[in-house]
DNA sequence: TTAAAAACCTACCCACAAGAGGGTATTTAA
DNA sequence: TTAAATACCCTCTTGTGGGTAGGTTTTTAA
């Protein structure tokens, strides 16, 4: 990885090509467009076997036409992740639960009512998570910075709700928060093998709510 | 689909083409070897990015070769999933439970620690899983199938422990036979993208250890 | 107004896939 | 012993993939 710094040689004055253009005005909405179909295929299709000339075709172009605006497919994938990371995070860690861990419960399950009316994001990082346990995959190291980072926020909110009191003595919480992580994700896997016969918000949240129940010091459950 | 019965247009005697071979005796094992080969595959690369060729190679064969044995990709995936189900399932379905919770999700933990010892099959499914929430996926209706069946033997299990008095009044089997199957997955997941940092059997034991605390009328955890 | 950059396109290349067709050598069982 | 089925291999077809080269049109900003 060199970065190459443009250095001019010996003229001291500076013709400077003029910039005489910048992007078109229209040129966002195709760059979001071409995301959003990538997401789609990528959930159907997995990084793998998604290609980039249908992914073009959904958006009205030749694939020499998207590889303009993503220059190869995993700049493409890069730009999808990348898109997923700002979209959902951010209020999530914004969030203060004032160590009252029903409220943290609630928040996670209230992140899956969010997924579940994003069925293609939400299957794309379904797929994906399991595809990338490949070591050569392009999202391996993605995925397993996601996960231990997602495994560190949670039980970094839950561990000071120890030492207030709120969670039971003894609690694991970096066990616990894999295994939410785990629900969600084994949960996903079946909502979407069977989208009708499966909601994934209610089988999460009875899971949290049962959850709840026994690691609070007040044994207190989601519903109230 | 028309089935062409060969009839015999004059004769009625029989001349009755005799059967001069059989398969080779070496055949089964060349059979099996193509198997595995293609379940770490299926396990690395999905079913639709892994190639016959490829697999082919593994074992010594050239695709044709193969194709020989498994006259299409799909009747290789075919033969990979029925090969599992035989395998790992005899066994469990035998068991008689006497009623116990805890005896019940103790095999379910001891099924994570068989799943760890074959990393190739184990991934395979979870790829799989994944990857067949495709509707166009030729394992679709297969894993829709699996699921079902699974929870409903899981809660098959469990119900009739409800009215001998061993699980707690009001347990949603169903949920909880769900939701093992998801904690299972999920975690599978995780280990599968970072094996030296991940027990799956632990972790599943120690859900199910704490799942086994709340739902049973003794309480009683799996460590005893 | 105009030149340059952006946003496309067509036409390639090369690699690889699944499968069919048509062989040859090996093994089997009568 | 021997004919037929088996277990291969080589080659071809057709299709698709990612990516590049070089064009043309459209938009932008000086």
């Amino acid at each position: 990885m060199t970065m190459q710094t443009e250095v001019s040689q010996k003229s001291t004055e500076r013709p400077k090509r003029v910039r005489r253009t910048g992007p078109y005005k229209a040129a966002d909405a195709r760059r979001q467009a071409i995301l959003e179909s990538a997401i789609e295929h990528f959930a159907q299709w997995g990084y793998f076997n998604s290609s980039m000339p249908k992914i073009a075709a959904d958006v009205g172009l030749t694939k020499a036409g998207l590889m303009h605006h993503f220059s190869s497919k995993e700049e493409l994938l890069s730009a999808v992740l990348e898109l997923r990371d700002q979209r959902a995070f951010s209020a999530f860690y914004a969030e203060d639960f004032g160590n009252d861990p029903v409220r943290y419960f609630g928040q996670v399950a209230a992140q899956t009512a969010f997924n579940e009316s994003q069925p293609g994001l939400t299957q794309m990082f379904s797929v994906l998570a399991a595809e990338s346990s490949n070591e050569e995959h392009p999202a391996h190291e993605y995925f397993q910075r996601r996960y231990k980072s997602i495994v560190d926020a949670s039980s970094g909110f839950m561990a000071p709700m120890i030492t207030a009191g709120t969670l039971r003595e003894g609690t694991d919480v970096r066990q616990i928060a894999a295994e939410i992580l785990a629900v969600v994700d084994g949960f996903t896997i079946q909502w979407a093998l069977d989208k009708t016969n499966t909601s994934l918000h209610s089988t999460v949240f009875n899971y949290l709510d049962r959850l709840s129940r026994s690691v609070t010091t007040d044994g207190r459950g989601l519903g109230d």
